[in-house]
DNA sequence: AAGCGCGTCAACCGCGGTTTT
DNA sequence: CAAAACCGCGGTTGACGCGCT
């Protein structure tokens, strides 16, 4: 099965750091997607150094692959996800159900696995705690939730990315991007969308008020959750106060009468009650 | 302090799609 | 055009760490 030659005598388990080093040193000289080289090269197809750094690298292809995509790849980030990716994946799930490799390109710096492995462990922990306790209007997103929908509801259904793109200005993109890429511009996290599949010229600018919409939709589904409200920063603050969230550093938006305050950790949403 | 259960994450496996020969 | 090789995806498993009893 593995790609590359014997089927067996790779070595298999855990990577040690010079198998990293090497692999790296080999995706970064010869870039990505020439894995069963990697593999197989040692004595073969690449000289000079690599022919005997390589050597030391006895992986298949298929394993070489998934350690630089998972692991070692420039920009990836570690650690866990923040309430903005966790509400983008939760949403991009809903509609697209297990394709993991599709959600993870609307998440810079977020693998498949990672994604993957994500929703499996929240949507366990749902399937083992039916009950619900009730927490009014006010939800924290970092963990949870969101039953997997049957694949029907495919891209045409897609009017999250709809959403956004009706409400910011399209740019051409570089091809090269990544469909969804963030970079900082006046203090402000920006997010670049790119329509997966008939947009492909088009990319636009999405700053996070922009994205609350999304947190919208899927706040039907976070409210109610088993949050609890006793362990983050605001210390169960009433967040309907514009001036206390800010004073605590929140920054905040409104969306659809409904206001929200952010940090790089969590995201308050009230109810509909306006300030 | 030890055992147990649970959550998380890295890695493997099998399969299907795509590209190359 | 067919077969082989390659690549990527999604599902699954196992190791490890942590918290609870």
């Amino acid at each position: 099965m593995g790609w590359g030659i014997p089927e067996q005598g790779w070595t298999k388990g855990p990577w040690t750091p010079a198998e990293d080093k090497l692999l790296s040193d080999y995706a970064n000289l010869y870039g990505e997607g020439r894995w069963t080289s990697v593999a197989k090269c040692p004595d073969c197809i690449h000289i000079g150094l690599f022919l005997f750094v390589l050597s030391g690298l006895n992986r298949s292809g298929k394993s070489c692959r998934l350690r630089w995509v998972n692991y070692l790849k420039p920009g990836l980030k570690r650690g866990q996800l923040t309430p903005i990716e966790a509400g983008i994946v939760i949403e991009l799930h809903a509609l697209w159900g297990n394709r993991w490799s599709t959600i993870a390109r609307y998440l810079p710096g977020r693998t498949d696995n990672e994604i993957k492995n994500y929703l499996r462990t929240h949507f366990k922990k749902k399937d083992r705690s039916p009950e619900k306790k009730e927490k009014g209007t006010k939800a924290i997103i970092p963990k949870q939730k969101q039953p997997p929908q049957t694949q029907e509801q495919l891209p045409q259904e897609n009017d999250m990315i709809k959403r956004a793109i009706s409400c910011g200005n399209s740019t051409p993109s570089d091809h090269h991007d990544q469909q969804i890429t963030t970079e900082s511009q006046g203090g402000k996290e920006m997010f670049f969308m790119h329509h997966p599949t008939n947009l492909e010229d088009q990319c636009l600018p999405v700053t996070c008020q922009d994205v609350a919409p999304w947190l919208d939709t899927i706040r039907e589904d976070l409210c109610g959750g088993p949050w609890n409200l006793d362990n983050h920063p605001m210390g169960g603050m009433d967040i309907d106060h514009h001036d206390q969230a800010t004073a605590a550093g929140f920054s905040c938006g409104r969306v659809n009468s409904i206001d929200y305050f952010y940090n790089e950790d969590y995201i308050f949403l009230e109810g509909r009650s306006c300030i």
